[in-house]
DNA sequence: TAAATAGCAGG
DNA sequence: GCCTGCTATTTAT
C-alpha cells in the first residue's frame, strides 16, 4: 500500500442532480413543504464517500455562471438544457451552508464549469505528489485520468467504481485517456448540446479512433471513407473540430491548489446538526454523527485504499455464511425461544441499501404435520402478528394459497407452505383458522384487503384489529406511492427481494409462486412480513404525530373490510344484452366509416389522431391555422373538432365514430370479458390508496366511469342488473355534496340558506348573479351559473370559464367578480385555505385527512397556481370522500347486524348502488337515506336521492 | 415488448 | 380549473 496523499474532488452539481432524480418518484418533502430530495441525495453521497474512503484531502467544486469560453465558441452550448428544477435551485444554498459547517472547502470560479476547476486542481495536485479521485458519474471526466488521477463513479444500485487508465482504455476502446476528447467530439453530447459529427454514434466513434487515433487524424483521411459517411464527415470537419474543443476540459483555470486548505477537518458538529434538524433529516443526522463521531474503529487498513482494490465496491458486508438460520435447520428449538439477533446494519446512504443478503435475519419454513400445530400454539400466544399470503395469482377470486408468512418480531418470521391439493389446503387452513378468527390478536399487513379476500374464499373470516401499512402510509403522504418496495427503501433503507427475481417478468414465461423452490418462497414471503412489521412501527408514530390516527382507525381500516365485501359480491351483468348492443354499434360504426372515407376520398385509420390530422388539415384543409398538440401533431381533440362540426359534415361523423368506438371497445365489448366465471358477476377492485384527495378509484374494470351523459352511452347501464328476480337495484346519490361542503366550510350564509330552503342551487346562484327573480332565470343563465359553481370547486380562472361557456374572457371575468360579490365568504374561505397551506405545507378535510402541497410557495407562478387550486379543491373533494366513506361503513355494519340479504355493491364518488332483496325494500330505503344524510353533521343539510329499477339505468 | 401520447368515460 | 382509469396508436428499445 502506498502512503501517497489522497485528494477527493467532488463534482457538486452532478451529484446533486443524481440525488434529486434518485428521489424523483418519491420526493422528500418536509413538514414545511420544502423539497429536500437534492440536499439529501447529495449529502448521502458525500457522507458515503467520506465513510468509505476517509480522504485526507477533500473539496467540493461547483459551476459558476456557466462556461464563458465555450459559449463564446459556440452559442448553442448547453442551450437546450431544461431549466434547473426548482428543487435543485433551492437546495444549493443549503448545501453551501452545510459544507461550510463541515469545514469542507467549496471551489468555484466565475465563468468556469466544475469540470474545468476539477481538471485544473487535479493536475496541480498531481505535481505535488497526490493521488486524486474525481467524484462524479460524468463520463466526460475520463479524459483527465492519468496514473495518479482517477474517476470515482457512483454505480447504479450502490457502490462505486474506480476508473484508472486501464478502465478508460477498455470502456472507450482508446489507448490514451486523452482520446476520450476525440471520442466525445465525434459523437457529440445531447445533454450539453455538443453537435458532434452527424451520423456518428458510439460505435462509429470507436471505430474511427481505432483507425485514425484522433479527430484530426480522421479528417486527414476522409478519402478512405466511403458512401454517405464520407460526404457527411467531409462536410462537417469544422463542426467536428469545434465539438472537440467544446468537449475539452480546461486545465488552466485561475485557481490554486493548496494542500493545507483542502485537508479534511472535523466539522462543526452542532452547526451541521442544527441545519439537518431544520431540514428534518433524522436518518441523515444519525449517519453524519456515525461518520464523524464514532469513527475510531472504521479507519482501519481495510478502508484506507479500497478504491484501488476492486473495480466495483459493492455493498455486501456480511457474507452469507455469517447469516444465521437458513430454512430447514433445527426448527423445534426455535419456536417461541427468542434467538438473539446480531447488530443491525448501520449503513444508510442512498447508494448502500440493505438487503436480505446484508442484514441478519431468521426466516424459517414450518414443516407440515406436528410442527404446524406447535407453531400455531405459539402464534396464539401473540397479541399482534404480521402476515402475508402468497398465492398463484393476483385475482383473489381465483388465486390459490401457496403459503402464508408470519412475523411478530423484527428480523424473524415463519412461513407455512400450502399443499397444492384442495383437501390438504383445507386441512391446513383449519389448523390456522383459530389464529385468523381470534378477536384479540391484532393483524398487520400490507394491502390487507387482498389477503382478506383470498382467505374469504377459504371461508376464513379475519377478525380482530387490523393495521394496514399501505393505508397508513396513504394517510401519511397521499401523493406518494405506497407499494412495499418503495416503502422499504424510503423508510427502512432496505431493498426487498423483487418478485420478478422469483417468478420472472410478467407476460411470456412468468412462473407461478407455486413453482418457486420452498427456500426462496420462504425468504421472499417472510421478508415481506418482516418488513411490513417494521414499517408498522414506523407509521404508527407518524400517524399519531400528524393527528390522523382516528381517520385511520375509524375510517380507512374499517372501510377495507367493507370494500372487500363489496368486491367479493360483484354485480350481475347481462351479457346477452351487451352482445346485441355490440352488433348494433358495429353496424353504425361501419356506416360512419363508409361516409367518412367517401368525404375524405380515401381510406385511413380514423382512430389514429395522426392520420386523421393529415387528412383534415393537409388534404382537406378544413382550417387555415390548425391547432397543434405539444408534440407538434395536429390536435383532433373533441373541443377542437366541435368548433368545426357545423361547417363540415365529416367532422360530426368523426365525432360520432369516436364516441361509438369508445363505447364499444371500452364498455360493450370489454365488460363481458371481465365477468368472473364462478360468480357470473363483474368484480371491480377499489383502490383505496391512489387518489390523493381521499377518493376511491376503481379498476379491472373501472365501474366509476360507466357512461351516463349521452343517450347512446347510458344504454350500457341497462346491462347492470340485480342478481335475480327477487332483487332490485337501488341507487342513492348525494345531491350537490361538494357545493354543500364548500357552503358549510366557508359559512357563506346566502348559499347555506339556499340549500336549507331546498332551492335549485344553480338557479338560485343565477338569480343572484344576474339579478333576476328565480322564476325568470333562463336556461343559459342557469347553465353559466352551474359552470361557475363547479369552477369554484376546482379553482376557477376567467380563461377556463370562458372556454367552458359561450362567454368571452372579459365576460367570464366579470361573472366571477359578481359571483364573489354575491358569495363574499366563499372568496375569503378560499384565500384562507391557500394561506393555511403556505403556513403549514398542507391542507386538510373535515376528518383531518391531509394533503401536502410542496409547490405552494413555488416561485414559478404556473406551478404555484396549480398548488393553490389544489389547496381549495382537496379539502372539498376529500371531505366529500370522507363523508361517503363514513356512510358506507355505517350502512355495511347495519346490513350485517340485521342479517339482511340486501348488499351494497358499488361506490361512484357520491353514489352508492345496492342489490336490494325486494321484501327488505322499504326498510332499506329508510336505512340508506338516513345513514347517508346523517353520516356527518355540517351546517348545511345533506340530501340524498334514491331510485330503484330493474337495471342501473332505471335506478336513476 | 414496453412506455409514451392522445383521447375520452365518470364524479 | 380538480380527481381518476382504459383503449388504441405511436414510438423507442
Amino acid at each position: 500500500m502506498s502512503d501517497q496523499k489522497r485528494l477527493f474532488l467532488v463534482d457538486a452539481y452532478a451529484l446533486i442532480f443524481r440525488g434529486y432524480y434518485a428521489f424523483i418518484k418519491n420526493p422528500r418533502i418536509n413538514s414545511k413543504g420544502e423539497d429536500t430530495s437534492a440536499i439529501m441525495g447529495f449529502m448521502n453521497s458525500l457522507l458515503d464517500v467520506i465513510k468509505r474512503e476517509r480522504p485526507d484531502h477533500l473539496a467540493v467544486c461547483f459551476d459558476k455562471g456557466g462556461s464563458v469560453d465555450r459559449v463564446e465558441m459556440y452559442e448553442a452550448y448547453k442551450a437546450n438544457r431544461d431549466e434547473t428544477p426548482e428543487g435543485i435551485k433551492t437546495a444549493v444554498p443549503y448545501i453551501y451552508d452545510i459544507l461550510k459547517a463541515m469545514h469542507i472547502p467549496i471551489v468555484m470560479k466565475e465563468g468556469f464549469e466544475a469540470d474545468d476547476v476539477i481538471g485544473t486542481l487535479s493536475r496541480q495536485a498531481e505535481k505535488e505528489g497526490f493521488k486524486t479521485f474525481m467524484v462524479t458519474p460524468d463520463k466526460d471526466f475520463a479524459q483527465l485520468v492519468t496514473e495518479n488521477i482517477f474517476m470515482y463513479r457512483p454505480v447504479f444500485g450502490g457502490g462505486y467504481e474506480t476508473w484508472g487508465i486501464p478502465e478508460v482504455q477498455q470502456k472507450f476502446e482508446v489507448t490514451d485517456p486523452m482520446q476520450v476528447i476525440d471520442y466525445l467530439g465525434m459523437m457529440g453530447d445531447a445533454s450539453d448540446n455538443i453537435p458532434g459529427l452527424p451520423g456518428v454514434g458510439p460505435k462509429t466513434a470507436k471505430k474511427f479512433l481505432a483507425a485514425y487515433g484522433s479527430m484530426e487524424g480522421l479528417l486527414a483521411h476522409t478519402h478512405e471513407l466511403k458512401g454517405k459517411m464520407k460526404e457527411k464527415v467531409e462536410a462537417n470537419g469544422e463542426l467536428g473540430l469545434l465539438s472537440k474543443k467544446l468537449a475539452t476540459i480546461m486545465l488552466d483555470v485561475p485557481v490554486t491548489f493548496d494542500a493545507k486548505d483542502f485537508e479534511l477537518d472535523q466539522p462543526d458538529i452542532e452547526k451541521v446538526k442544527e441545519i439537518f434538524q431544520n431540514l428534518e433529516f433524522r436518518r441523515l443526522t444519525d449517519n453524519f454523527l456515525k461518520t464523524f463521531v464514532d469513527n475510531t474503529e472504521t479507519s482501519s487498513n481495510e478502508t484506507k485504499t479500497p478504491a484501488l482494490e476492486g473495480k466495483v465496491d459493492t455493498v455486501a458486508k456480511k457474507s452469507s455464511s455469517e447469516r444465521k438460520g437458513s430454512a430447514g435447520a433445527g426448527q423445534f428449538s426455535l419456536f417461541g425461544a427468542s434467538s438473539d439477533l446480531s447488530d443491525q446494519e448501520e449503513t444508510t446512504s442512498e447508494y448502500t441499501r440493505k438487503t436480505a443478503e446484508t442484514s441478519s435475519h431468521f426466516y424459517q419454513s414450518v414443516a407440515s404435520g406436528m410442527a404446524t400445530k406447535l407453531f400455531v400454539k405459539n402464534l396464539l400466544n401473540q397479541t399482534s402478528v404480521c402476515f402475508d399470503t402468497e398465492t398463484t395469482g393476483l385475482n383473489p377470486l381465483t388465486a390459490e394459497l401457496v403459503g402464508i408468512a408470519f412475523s411478530w418480531e423484527v428480523g424473524k418470521g415463519f412461513y407455512v407452505p400450502f399443499p397444492e391439493d384442495r383437501n390438504g389446503a383445507k386441512e391446513l387452513i383449519e389448523i390456522l383458522r383459530p389464529f385468523f378468527e381470534n378477536e384479540n390478536i391484532e393483524k398487520i399487513g400490507q394491502n390487507l384487503k387482498y389477503d382478506i379476500k383470498v382467505l374469504a374464499k377459504y371461508n376464513v373470516d379475519v377478525k380482530g384489529n387490523l393495521f394496514d401499512t399501505m393505508l397508513a402510509h396513504y394517510l401519511i403522504n397521499p401523493d406518494m406511492r405506497h407499494n412495499m418496495d418503495v416503502l422499504a427503501e424510503t423508510y427502512l433503507n432496505y431493498t426487498p427481494i423483487s418478485i420478478t427475481e422469483l417468478i420472472g417478468k410478467k407476460g411470456k414465461n412468468q412462473r407461478s409462486m407455486r413453482e418457486v423452490p420452498l427456500d426462496k418462497q420462504t425468504e421472499y414471503a417472510v421478508e415481506d412480513a418482516d418488513i411490513t412489521l417494521q414499517l408498522k412501527e414506523h407509521f404508527e408514530k407518524e400517524l399519531r404525530e400528524a393527528n390522523t390516527q382516528k381517520l385511520f382507525d375509524d375510517i380507512e381500516v374499517p372501510l377495507l373490510r367493507v370494500l372487500a365485501a363489496m368486491e367479493l359480491e360483484g354485480i350481475n351483468l347481462d351479457k346477452a344484452f351487451l352482445n346485441s348492443l355490440s352488433e348494433e354499434l358495429n353496424n353504425d360504426i361501419a356506416n360512419l366509416e363508409k361516409s367518412i372515407y367517401e368525404a375524405a376520398g380515401e381510406e385511413f385509420n380514423i382512430a389514429s389522431p395522426k392520420q386523421l390530422g393529415v387528412i383534415l388539415f393537409e388534404k382537406m384543409k378544413l382550417v387555415d391555422k390548425p391547432k397543434k398538440t405539444k408534440t407538434g401533431q395536429y390536435s383532433t381533440a373533441e373541443d377542437v373538432l366541435s368548433y368545426l362540426a357545423k361547417d363540415h359534415e365529416i367532422i360530426q361523423q368523426i365525432l360520432d365514430f369516436r364516441g361509438l368506438s369508445k363505447l364499444k371497445s371500452t364498455y360493450v365489448d370489454a365488460l363481458p370479458l371481465q365477468v368472473e366465471e364462478s360468480t357470473g358477476h363483474v368484480h371491480t377492485d377499489y383502490m383505496q390508496t391512489v387518489a390523493a384527495t381521499g377518493r376511491l378509484s376503481s379498476n379491472n374494470p373501472n365501474l366509476q366511469n360507466i357512461p351516463i351523459r349521452t343517450e347512446r352511452g347510458r344504454q350500457i347501464r341497462k346491462a347492470f342488473v340485480p342478481r335475480n328476480e327477487d332483487y332490485t337495484l337501488l341507487a342513492a346519490d348525494y345531491s350537490q355534496i361538494e357545493l354543500r361542503i364548500i357552503a358549510a366550510l366557508s359559512e357563506e350564509e346566502t348559499m347555506i340558506n339556499a340549500f336549507k330552503n331546498g332551492e335549485d342551487i344553480h338557479a338560485s346562484t343565477a338569480s343572484r348573479v344576474f339579478n333576476v327573480p328565480i322564476s325568470e332565470v333562463t336556461r343559459e343563465q342557469r347553465s353559466n351559473a352551474k359552470t361557475v359553481n363547479f369552477g369554484i370547486i376546482y379553482g376557477v380562472s376567467a380563461f377556463g370559464l370562458s372556454n367552458q361557456t359561450d362567454l368571452s374572457r372579459t365576460e367570464a371575468k366579470e361573472l366571477i367578480e359578481t359571483y364573489y360579490a354575491t358569495y363574499p365568504k366563499l372568496r375569503s374561505y378560499m384565500s384562507e385555505q391557500v394561506d393555511f397551506a403556505r403556513d403549514n405545507g398542507y391542507v386538510q378535510t373535515v376528518l383531518n385527512r391531509r394533503r401536502y402541497l410542496k409547490d405552494i410557495n413555488s416561485r414559478n407562478a404556473v406551478v404555484r397556481g396549480a398548488a393553490e387550486r389544489n389547496a381549495v379543491n382537496a379539502p372539498i373533494q376529500g371531505s366529500a370522500a370522507d363523508i361517503i366513506k363514513l356512510a358506507m361503513i355505517n350502512i355495511h355494519k347495519k346490513l350485517a347486524e340485521g342479517n339482511n340479504k340486501s348488499k351494497m355493491l358499488l361506490q361512484v364518488h357520491d353514489e352508492l348502488v345496492f342489490d336490494i332483496y325486494k321484501p327488505e325494500l322499504d326498510a332499506m330505503k329508510l336505512l340508506i337515506k338516513t345513514e347517508m344524510e346523517n353520516a356527518y353533521q355540517l351546517s348545511v343539510p345533506l340530501d340524498v336521492d334514491l331510485d330503484i329499477g330493474d337495471n342501473w339505468l332505471e335506478a336513476h
